[in-house]
DNA sequence: TTGACATGATACCTTTTGGTGATATATATC
DNA sequence: GATATATATCACCAAAAGGTATCATGTCAA
């Protein structure tokens, strides 16, 4: 519960765009603002909001803050979406379960 | 692709609502704003940002118009997120790709 | 300690968003 | 036809979003 904070970061294609560049590693703010053709400051705004929507983690090294993708929040807005399977392909939905049992007895 | 409808879409909590009314029943307009305490004209918008997002689709009926749960929308932001798994989840990973299978031979 | 570098923070601007209210149109129903 | 019902549309408003520019702070390196 509580994906508000993750859907509203997902919103933003810009911000998507930083989860794809993040799922190929991790990266200090220049970095990720390196590319885009945008300021430092809008981009530090949008890793703010992936922050808070639990979609990145960020740990600090010296001066450098480095992002990278956190699972929380992208798993909590998968989840919402996942619930909706049912209602349509109910083989979908049943694998899906039996992933969920799978992954528990890890 | 072309999610960019879907997440715009699902940013705004109001939305998120109704999609799970619609997946407990199909409505009209006045029976989705109904459950909400906010006019119609605001519900209204919000079933045409749904619409476009293609996460609901709407059948005219009369002066009625029948609002009814739609999977394109909902799948392509959910492919989306799940190109995530990978990165922290190879086991899940695994699985799902196998249902992507299974699925391609229905 | 001086200077370069990486980030933080703030004020400001424009556009979008989410909502209201009023009015118009189309369709049932009597 | 007259009237109630369901929706469409439009103007309007306040707040949030997305961006810039500027200045402050903390840290590395010589």
């Amino acid at each position: 519960m509580n994906e508000q904070g993750a859907f509203r970061a997902l919103a933003d294609p810009t911000r998507r765009q930083i989860l794809m560049h993040l799922s190929a590693a991790d990266m200090t703010i220049g970095e990720v603002s390196d590319r885009f053709e945008m300021t430092r400051g809008a981009i530090k705004k949008h890793l703010t909001i992936l922050e808070e929507g639990n979609l990145i983690s960020v740990q600090t090294s010296g001066r450098e803050r480095i992002n990278h993708l956190e699972p929380l929040g992208i798993k909590s807005a998968a989840n919402w979406l996942n619930y909706f399977n049912q209602f349509w392909d109910d083989k979908l939905g049943a694998l899906q379960s039996a992933i969920e049992k799978e992954t528990k007895n890890d």
